[in-house]
DNA sequence: GGCCAGGCGCGGA
DNA sequence: TCCGCGCATGGC
């Protein structure tokens, strides 16, 4: 089932490159598209066709994407049972957990990741799609505050602008072998980031499972699961994980915890 | 029509 | 360092 190509060895065998455009998912459980693009960690269609065939999922890389792109995208060298089981120990994420069970998360470009979360500031995620599915990943020529205006980026326009000029000097490479504090600081510096889009970005870009961005949703969950257990939980290697599966299963069901 | 949204930067205490 | 406020804009 391991082929050479694979840009990480895959022990665990729950996908596999078939070839230059080609993935199969085999474990279904781990890998729910719908799930994965709509708990608030994307806010455009993912780079691929999906579908379901004879047990298993087959991922098609459209436009100029490839396979291996996706293998990383969809960190496929992850093995979310393992995640999982790790997170049982928490009785409150029970119910999140099956819930959203094929969740996983991506890694997102880095630009794009800071470009879309820049925009999620103080905004609501059907608005944040609308604008960031008009912005053109591939042509910084049109990076300029009067068209990320017209895209609905409002006054976040100007910090879009000075932060886009500024990553161009920045090596991605180097900021990925930081450690979390010194990555966060990095980050910090760019205008228009603060502590929880720094957060996203180190989760969501760099895969730092361990970083749990926290929004008014989230803190009105850590509000409800009261001090002890949210730190217990927030803490954790997996805490960005399990912050996932409370705000996708909060999104949703617009229930409570528990 | 008012409140809210995956917050942040700024000025003043 | 820690408030409180203004901010563009549309979803609901």
């Amino acid at each position: 089932m391991i082929k050479t190509c694979l840009p990480e060895p895959c022990a665990h065998g729950i996908a596999e490159i078939i070839d230059s455009k080609t993935i199969h998912v085999y474990d279904l459980t781990q890998f729910d598209v719908h799930a994965i693009m709509n708990s608030g960690q994307v806010f455009r269609e993912p780079h691929c066709e999906i579908a379901k065939q004879e047990g298993k999922i087959v991922i098609k890389a459209t436009g100029d994407k490839d396979s291996k792109w996706l293998w990383n995208y969809f960190d496929l060298g992850t093995d979310y049972d393992e995640v999982r089981k790790e997170l049982q120990q928490f009785r409150a994420l029970h119910e999140p957990m099956k819930y959203g069970a094929g969740i996983r998360i991506l890694r997102q470009p880095f630009c794009e990741a800071i470009i879309s979360f820049i925009v999620s500031a103080n905004n609501n995620i059907p608005r944040i799609k609308k604008t960031v599915r008009q912005i053109d990943f591939g042509n910084t020529e049109k990076y300029t505050e009067e068209n990320f205006k017209k895209m609905g980026c409002g006054y976040r326009a100007q910090y879009l602008v000075k932060t886009i000029q500024q990553i161009k000097q920045i090596d991605f490479h180097k900021l990925s072998t930081m450690c979390n504090r010194s990555l966060r600081n990095e980050l910090l510096r760019l205008p228009g980031i603060g502590p929880k889009v720094a957060d996203c970005v180190m989760l969501f870009a760099f895969g730092r499972l361990d970083v749990a961005p926290v929004d008014v949703h989230i803190r009105r969950a850590i509000e409800f699961l009261g001090k002890e257990q949210a730190d217990a939980i927030f803490s954790h290697k997996y805490a960005g994980v399990a912050q996932q599966y409370i705000f996708y299963y909060l999104q949703h069901l617009k229930k409570e915890l528990l």
